[in-house]
DNA sequence: TTGAAAGCGATACCAC
DNA sequence: GTGGTATCGCTTTCAA
């Protein structure tokens, strides 16, 4: 690999100069010569080295995601947000996958510390005060969070009481008056809120909900099969379903109509995100839009900002929709995708 | 942020000391000594900076990853895979989108190179000699492919043809005798592979298939409705279609059910992928495993070979089972999720 | 066992 | 306009 010695001396001048027109410094240099510096890098097929600039400048241009797994489709989106806003601003992206397990978690951080990364996005999963301050240490100052947390982070955030209110408010104003709620790890922030709100609206409204059936489980299909399942086993089961994620949404349909009920006509069920599936699922399921994509946009460019100095709001709030499709209609309509 | 220099300063050694103890190098350090150090390092709460030591060792422990978009789930999980492989041996990943389109891809490999990653991994999106040679330049012996491509690079692959063969096979023996196919980009060599394989199939069963039922596409969920539905607008529509990958099937499925026909009674759907969800649709989808993570899992290694210079196989090939499930029967029994 | 010093490949200040 | 050189934080001879 050739360095900016290699060029300086094919071209016969000097480093600086070399630099100079490498980075089109406001520093004047002479047609020529940077022609003769432009022809030298074409020959050696000369790529500056970005570590070397980093260790000088103190910047590496990079930042660190770190969420409990990319192979999770919710994730996925919200890191494919924040990497083309990374990337429009000229930043890369170094990933850390936490399973949920503070060990990963703070291993993660270390290592982001250590890579020099200019800030730190966290999505999903616990983030503890006492756990994770001391490892974050200044780099708090360089962080968002994309989720309620329990630290004095800025965060990017839904109003998932609300919207959870807003869900059940959906269910009672179409007759149902028994509800049950499917959750995820009681770790899950977001879980937790998700919760609240269902007990909240169910309580406003008088529906009749019970222990028996509002479950934890994880946020995956076959925990909504299997807790769904647990459910349909008491032969007063509720006439609805609220789900925590679109994933165990489809895992509860697929349960019920195992046993041969249908939906929403034995039992509705209502999921959380918006994944594209709902729309093709059968029936096709009502659901919360999250806008996965616009959030981890915008914890990049909060992130920028804090980065750069300026104080960002301590909170920001994104709407979301709810989205009534065939899985909570008491008589299911033909649907029409397109 | 402490440097080396101010732990050798607290601990009142030279900096060569601090680092032996850092990296509990062979080189002997009296225990006293290294006490002294340690403490230093805890006081100070001391992380040795990775982009100097990277500048100094000439490596950065980093691997790029080049794909299409990180949020779709095929890709996800095979990003996951490697990922988790890079962990064990201590490598951080940097991500790269590309849409699949050229710029991108070569944007991401100049990033590459002047962030110095120790290799590539590539997977999915058009890989043509031409372009991306000159580019790659000497990175080309530091990278490997999960894909076919065309180009002299090391790839993981499974056999796209003979599967599709497979599926065909499986198609026939219950009985079906006009097929359609439904793929992706004409750009893509797994789906051109599997058209391949599909029409080999089809002949050798003296299957009806006609140019009209073979149609190119994108990989997502809405390509397969509308191909799908344009199918269904034949009086002589196949009795069963062929699809490159499951988002396709779902979408070819809520196509043909829409429609007020049945799946697999009036149309039967195969898949490629074997994505989770798969075995909660109705009906469940007949398609082929591939073992994305594991991939994944092995391009890591096949790449950390490649960069220790040891010589690698030119291609290795995943098994892949075809999975059968109810989209594919000519009467659908009772399905059993768990 | 320990330390001094020469780089690694850039940037940028200061002379000329 | 151009060049010399100190510097970023670390590893690694080479001497002591």
């Amino acid at each position: 690999m050739a360095t900016i010695n290699d060029v300086a001396e094919k071209a016969r001048v000097s480093v600086a100069t070399v630099s100079r027109v490498i980075n089109n410094s406001d520093h004047k240099v002479n047609e020529n010569t940077r022609k003769r510096v432009l022809l030298a890098i074409k020959e050696l097929d000369y790529h500056p080295n970005a570590v070397a600039k980093s260790l000088q400048m103190r910047k590496t241009d990079t930042i660190g995601v770190i969420i409990p797994d990319i192979s999770n489709p919710y994730y996925a989106e919200i890191v494919r947000g924040v990497q083309d806003a990374a990337e429009e601003f000229g930043f890369s992206l170094i990933l850390q996958n936490t399973d949920r397990d503070l060990r990963k978690l703070t291993r993660g951080i270390s290592l982001f510390r250590e890579k020099n990364v200019e800030g730190i996005i966290f999505s999903g999963g616990i983030i503890e005060d006492k756990e994770v301050t001391p490892v974050l240490g200044a780099m708090q100052e360089k962080s968002v969070v994309i989720g309620r947390q329990r630290m004095d982070i800025p965060s990017i955030r839904i109003d998932n009481r609300a919207l959870t209110i807003r869900v059940v408010d959906h269910l009672a104003s179409l007759g149902y008056t028994s509800l049950g709620f499917i959750g995820g790890p009681a770790s899950s922030t977001t879980s937790e809120d998700r919760r609240c709100g269902f007990v909240e609206g169910a309580e406003s409204h008088s529906c009749r909900f019970d222990e028996r059936f509002i479950l934890p489980g994880e946020l995956s299909l076959e925990s909504g099969y299997a807790r769904t399942s647990r459910i349909l086993e008491y032969d007063d089961f509720p006439q609805a379903l609220v789900t925590v994620n679109d994933q165990i949404a489809f895992g509860a349909i697929k349960a019920i109509k195992d046993r041969g009920l249908r939906v929403p006509e034995d039992i509705a069920v209502t999921g959380f995100d918006n994944v594209p599936l709902t729309r093709y699922f059968d029936p096709t399921v009502t659901t919360v839009n999250i806008p996965r994509y616009e959030m981890g946009r915008r914890a990049l460019k909060l992130l920028l900002h804090r980065i750069r100095g300026s104080r960002v709001e301590e909170v920001t709030f994104f709407e979301c929709q709810l989205v009534v499709r065939n899985s909570t209609k008491l008589q299911a309509k033909p649907s029409k995708t397109k």
